[in-house]
DNA sequence: AAATGTATAAAACAATCGTTTGAATGTCAA
DNA sequence: TTGACATTCAAACGATTGTTTTATACATTT
């Protein structure tokens, strides 16, 4: 094995992430995605044993570790600060997720996919709870506690962060039609806009942990 | 053509609604439908005329009625109470989705649909757009507008109309990884929670309009 | 009763699916 | 140079895809 860069094996990669992103699992065909990594059908099979081989591939070699630098750049906007507050942690998410240190198009690439595993359950939704989710909302967990004036219980905050997942995610996943019913490129401004909106919505909305009932 | 009751046909519409919205369109096969309705292949092609006539014949003949069964418990829920505040609106918002005139399949079909539309964007998209979820979000705006405080342009409402759809939405489409989060069941109890939690969630979010910067 | 139209079924259609085979490459060590 | 290994390729595999054809059963109309 040449491995300084296994050229065939990484545009396999290149492709078919792109193309499990864009169209999903049953969507796309084996001989699509050689065509556009410009290689023979047998590939996938010599390279990855198979069509659920190279899909887990992806996950496990390009997916996970995107998901980390997400984690890394949203750690590292709060490392930055001292005694961040609860409207630094809900911008840094968001701001994380969507002018995050990834392109637009892995950005694009990374939400699909993850879409994909949490609606239909598939073989890789096991290692995106316990390896990615499991650990952010921990870690986002212990940075909002600290802000909240009273205490509460663990469930109510996850289920408080999950809620602002939700909003950032759905902004993204519902693109083609958040676009054409806002009349609205999806392009720099409207992403600033969205930051600035989804912090503000969620600021609000976590506040109610904040107040007494 | 018996039109009382043309059995075949219903079936079709049956299984087709309820495995399209499981596995998507490129997930499911024509036979593993006609199969589950228990006739034979032929019928998809003589009543629909093709797979993609079977699929768009669930969104026009299924889904859209739902929708608008979705949208009048909604506006019934409304129309009960006069001068409806803000967490009214928003109530009857998650109620309709969670709660709401449809059973607990129904809704798992319905929400699922959608969903596989709006993020891939198929030929029953501009239907669910134009004919559902615009005038969704203009009866919306008619009853919240009322309610703030200050002026607010149209499109910051509708951007805070999607973001309570996104939120509402995403607990449905992310149930697996939700559920397995939270170590909770999907049961009557934690859909009151859910309810509880959104209305509480959105109507902070959205007082964001109502306060002066 | 004969003719017509509708609905279902069995069988086959060409096309495409994921996968395998076996030969042709190139690379590097012995 | 030889032998072993890694990689790519064209070709073909059997299975499954969506669709069509042909035949049959039943109902309604003439």
């Amino acid at each position: 094995m040449v491995d300084w860069e296994d050229n065939t094996r990484k545009r396999l990669l290149d492709q078919a992430e792109r193309l499990f992103a864009e169209k999903g699992y049953a969507g796309i065909s084996v001989r699509e995605i050689t065509a556009a990594a410009e290689c023979n059908v047998a590939g996938v099979n010599y390279h990855f044993g198979s069509k659920q081989g190279l899909y887990m591939a992806v996950f496990q070699e390009r997916w996970a570790s995107r998901a980390r630098r997400l984690q890394q750049g949203f750690a590292g906007a709060i490392a930055g600060l001292q005694d961040p507050g609860l409207s630094d942690v809900i911008a840094a998410m968001a701001r994380a997720f969507l002018e995050g240190p990834l392109t637009d198009e892995e950005r694009r690439n990374h939400i699909h996919l993850m879409q994909r595993e949490l609606s239909d359950p598939g073989p890789a939704l096991d290692m995106i709870v316990e390896n990615v989710m499991r650990p952010y909302i921990r870690e986002v967990k212990k940075l909002i506690r600290p802000c909240l004036h009273r205490e509460v219980d663990d469930e109510q905050l996850e289920i408080y962060i999950l809620s602002m997942l939700g909003v950032v995610l759905y902004f993204f996943l519902a693109r083609p039609a958040v676009t054409e019913i806002l009349h609205r490129q999806y392009d720099q401004d409207f992403k600033s806009d969205l930051v600035a909106h989804i912090t503000a919505f969620c600021l609000n909305g976590i506040q109610a942990l904040n107040q007494e009932k």
